[in-house]
DNA sequence: CGGTTTTTGGACTTGCAGGTCCATTTTTGC
DNA sequence: GCAAAAATGGACCTGCAAGTCCAAAAACCG
């Protein structure tokens, strides 16, 4: 664990997670060779072997990690602050802008399912990241119940669950259909069930 | 396109897809090896080649088709039934139960999103298999709006993409985390949001 | 400085899995 | 039954990409 890396060293760690970042989300995971990321670096065999030891499946597993922080910090700072419904709506834009931008460029696509049973880390990951995307959504939903914009009788943490798994079918819609239609109908009317149900307006 | 099988080649064309299905759904799509399904389905390199002529490229993308088809049927008759809300319940106790049953091994989990990125074809039997999932709930919806059990109002393509985006976000967190909360929230949500539209009990 | 450690480059090895080929056996259809 | 076509078995080829190794260069640090 002890790790002795020089600045330089650092850097060029630095440069070979983003550049097989890069490569994953151009190419795809399995679609990736080490010489491609070689190429795409400016970096020699011994050098990827030196700051990844395991191999390719280290790397991986790094770019896994760089790019699932990533996937929440592009959130930022819509999610973390589902305070009102325009912070809703704004949270809501970002997502569709930034799965609109991407595309079927997923940087992920390799890790949901698939990669999830390679490597036992890439589903900790994986298992992470959507643990922590579901808990700022929890948390939005009970900040909208205690300012009385939800029904406080909803299951805030099953409703999040429910709008996460949407999400994610919206992104896999988009993955293999190319359309965002799916994403943006699962927003849409999942956030306006959310209002539906609030105590104003409702039976 | 003139096929020259005979009844023997015909079974064992079917003896290795169904074979290749099977060691796909075991192992993951890039796990799978030729010789993995030589030795599961008792055939020879020859045999492969002889019945498909692009290889490994051709026998993969008939397991899609053959495992895309297989998602619908396993639905039915509930998918193509969905009339009143006991046959809504129905289909949701179905889903939970087939996806639960299937845990972690989803033929399809390489194709979306990756696959569909390889091969043209495999895109068009995502694409294919999306849409007609999507048009059954669609009818369905359309049913009950008839009969007056969800509010005509709804634009049914646009809940049926939300749900069917739900499904597969299900699903795919299914695969990840292991667990299928994720889908039963987002069947049971979504399904009580369509009732809840209804002009029965509405505002 | 000068010894030590880290960083870098790249040639080389290795194993594997997809694909080719052809000889042999079986089936077909008359 | 017999010729043609299809089915089968398996040896062989081939290319690629991961991983190894070591020697040279650069950076670190007292």
């Amino acid at each position: 664990m002890t790790r002795a890396l020089t600045r330089k060293g650092e850097a060029t760690r630095a440069r070979i997670v983003a550049g097989a970042a890069a490569e994953v989300r151009e190419r795809g995971v399995d679609e990736v060779r080490l010489e491609d990321v070689m190429a795409h670096t400016g970096t020699s065999k011994g050098q990827l072997f030196h700051y990844f030891p395991d191999g390719k499946e280290g790397l991986l597993l790094a770019v896994a990690q760089h790019e699932a922080d990533q996937v929440l910090i592009d959130q930022e700072p819509m999610l973390s602050n589902l305070t009102s419904w325009p912070a809703w709506l704004a949270w809501r834009d970002r997502l569709i802008e930034r799965y609109l931008a991407q595309g079927v460029k997923c940087p992920l696509n390799g890790l949901l399912g698939q990669t999830g049973r390679r490597a036992p880390g890439a589903q900790a990951i994986v298992t992470g990241l959507m643990w922590r995307w579901q808990k700022a959504i929890t948390e939005g939903i009970r900040h909208m119940q205690s300012t009385g914009d939800i029904d406080p009788d909803l299951d805030a943490d099953r409703a999040a669950a429910a709008l996460l798994a949407g999400i994610q079918g919206g992104v896999l819609l988009l993955l293999s259909t190319g359309k965002i239609d799916h994403l943006e109908a699962v927003l849409d009317l999942t956030i306006d069930s959310l209002r539906a149900g609030a105590p104003t307006g409702g039976s």
